[in-house]
DNA sequence: AATAAATAGTTTAAGCCTAAACTATTACGT
DNA sequence: ACGTAATAGTTTAGGCTTAAACTATTTATT
C-alpha cells in the first residue's frame, strides 16, 4: 500500500489508481501549458488564449461564429467577447457582418492575424513535439487513443450524474 | 483520418500526432476539471483551488510553509496567500508559526477544515473513478505510465530549451 | 399581427493566477 | 560585527475565466 492510498485514513480508497491516474494528467497538463504559455509571452508578447482563439480561426476560412467559437473553445461567451475585442483592436482578427441575422457576426482572420499566426503556430508545434519527445511514436499513439475512451466517456456522461440528485 | 488531424492545412505538420495528442490531453484534462469544479460548487460551495490546498495539507499532518505548497500545487506564492487566506477566515486552516525562522510559518488543517475535506474528498473520489469509469484497470495503468514518462521528460528539459535562443 | 420563447452577443461582479516589486528576516562572507 | 545576498511571504497591477443579468434580434405560437 502506497502513501497516497493510505493517507485519505478515513474515506478508504477503493480506486486509488484512478486517482492517481487524474493528479498525473494534471500535472502533465500543467507542465506543458506553462512551457506554451511562458514561450508564447517571451517570443511572442501573447497569451494562449489569444493564440487558441486564432488556431480556431485559422481553420476556419469562412470565420466562425462568436458561439462558435466558444463552444470549440469549451469557455464561455463572455470570455470569447473579451479575447476578440483584444484581437480586433491589435488588428488580427475582424467581425464580419451575417448577411440575414443582425446579432450574429463572424470573426475572421485578417491577413496580418494569418502571418503572425503561421510563425507562432510552427514555434508552438516545436514546443509540443518537444513535450513528448520522451514517447516513441507507439506510445504517442496509444496514448492518443487511450485518451479518445476518456474523452468519450466524459462526454457522452456529462449532464447524467446531476440528475441523481 | 478525422477532424483534428485534417484541419492544419496551411501549415503542414512534420509530427501532427504530438500536435493531436496535446489537443487531446487538454480536452480530457478540461472535460474532468469542470465537472469537478462543478461539482465542488453546486454540493460543497467550494472552489476547486481551495479543495486541492486542503488536499496538500491533509497529507501533510505536520502542515506545510507556503513555499511547499507553491511548489506542490504548481502555482506562484502570492496565489498561496490568496488561497489561504480564505481558508484561514473560514477557519479551516491555521498558520502556526515556525519556532527558528520568523519570517515562516505552517499551514496546518483545523478539525473543522480535517472535517469538511474529508466529505469533500469521498465525492470528489467518486467523480474521478466515474470519469475514467471508460477504462479497464489495465488501460488506466497503462495510461499512468505514459504519462510518468511524459512528466519526466517535461521536468527533466524544462528550461533547457530557453538557452537555446 | 401580437405575444412569448429562444438565440446571439455583451456586460458585470467576483475569483483565480501571474510577474514583479516590496517588506521582513535569516544566512553568509569578510 | 557589518554589509550583502538569499529566503519567506505579501502586495499590486493586470489578464483570464466564470455565472448571471442584460440588450437586441429572430423564431414560434396563436
Amino acid at each position: 500500500m502506497d502513501k497516497e492510498a493510505r493517507l485519505h485514513g478515513t474515506t478508504p480508497a477503493e480506486h486509488p489508481e484512478a486517482l492517481r491516474l487524474w493528479l498525473r494528467l494534471l500535472t502533465c497538463t500543467q507542465l506543458i501549458e506553462t512551457q506554451v504559455r511562458s514561450g508564447l509571452r517571451d517570443q511572442f508578447d501573447t497569451t494562449l488564449p489569444r493564440f487558441d482563439l486564432l488556431a480556431q480561426l485559422e481553420r476556419a476560412p469562412d470565420g466562425l461564429k462568436m458561439n462558435e467559437l466558444s463552444r470549440r473553445m469549451m469557455v464561455t461567451g463572455g470570455n470569447i467577447t473579451g479575447i476578440t475585442d483584444q484581437l480586433v483592436a491589435e488588428g488580427l482578427v475582424e467581425r464580419v457582418e451575417v448577411p440575414g441575422d443582425r446579432r450574429a457576426y463572424r470573426v475572421k482572420l485578417t491577413p496580418k492575424g494569418r502571418k503572425q499566426f503561421s510563425d507562432m503556430a510552427h514555434q508552438h508545434e516545436g514546443w509540443i513535439v518537444e513535450a513528448f519527445g520522451g514517447l516513441t511514436e507507439k506510445e504517442i499513439a496509444t496514448l492518443h487513443r487511450l485518451l479518445g475512451k476518456v474523452k468519450e466517456h466524459a462526454k457522452s456522461t456529462m449532464n447524467t450524474s446531476a440528475e441523481a440528485a
